[in-house]
DNA sequence: ATATAAAAAGACCTAAATATCTTTTAATAT
DNA sequence: ATATTAAAAGATATTTAGGTCTTTTTATAT
């Protein structure tokens, strides 16, 4: 559904919002530990976020990533927006040219019901929101089990 | 989220039981013209699906596919389950080794309903519930506007 | 029996996603 | 100014999904 690249992002971001701050940066070395991911891979999506300003950085000592104010109000389907594209939000889940209600797929009805409401969650939802949830201890981002 | 090679499937099975019978049987031909697919990847699909008795075939001269009586009733997600597997189902996502209420991610509650509704849809059409929507006049799985 | 038609099988190719490795740039502390 | 640190950038490799082409097998009609 959502890439690699997409959930790594993902994770990524709240994990530095969750760990993180303007005067605590996360370094990449870090990040691809905890959450058991490829470093260098990670490092690109993490370069293109940055790119778009959903995610802040700075290089040297002391450098590394982290989110400002800003940021962390940004919605998921921003990050899935810059990083995989919207085209799933609008296609066939049956793969056909088009999806729509004129001439629909035999799943159209029932496969929308779900586009849509995923559509809505990430629509709704800021990293800020996920970021909560892992102070709550609702919720994780790091694996279980992990050899550490 | 399925494959192409899942929705190629389902498609041209879905045409097959609209267009063909036990003496009227389709060609990879005709399936790969009418529904714009690929005839040599879309005729390793179907072998598969053959294989798995999913499907049936003859070859020769008026030879080609249909499906029988039982295959009309199968559900949809044994064809996923062939072709794509079921892991989608289970895992999480937003890319965590496991997806398990105890250790969920941050989106783990909103997506499992996403994943368990498209689970019970898959799980409790089958085949024939399509093609009837198809001989109704209610759905489609040709394109629009192909250009004949 | 033979020719023919159509699926099955096998070998191969291409493009995209994912991953790794190396070099460059920029920020900081000394 | 210099050394050091860490991200950015670039180049390359690997894996997987998707797609094409060729040969073989089998069913049917003549
Ligand atoms: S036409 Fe297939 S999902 Fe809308
Ligand atoms: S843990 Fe992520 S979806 Fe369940």
């Amino acid at each position: 559904m959502l890439s690699k690249s997409c959930v790594y992002a993902l994770r990524a971001i709240v994990y530095v919002g969750h760990n993180g701050s303007e005067n605590h940066k996360i370094g990449i070395k870090e990040i691809g530990e905890e959450l058991d991911l490829p470093v260098h891979f990670l490092s690109k999506i993490l370069q293109l976020l940055v790119k778009h300003n959903i995610l802040q950085s700075t290089k040297g000592p002391h450098g590394g990533f982290y989110i400002n104010e800003a940021s962390g109000k940004i919605k998921l389907i921003r990050i899935i927006e810059i990083i995989d594209g919207l085209s799933f939000f609008h296609k066939c889940g049956l793969g056909m040219h088009e999806c729509s209600d004129s001439h629909p797929c035999p799943l159209h009805d029932d496969f929308i019901v779900f586009r849509e409401g995923l559509n809505k969650i990430f629509s709704t939802k800021a990293i800020n929101d996920l970021v909560k949830k892992v102070e709550d201890g609702n919720a994780f981002v790091r694996n279980l089990n992990t050899k550490n």
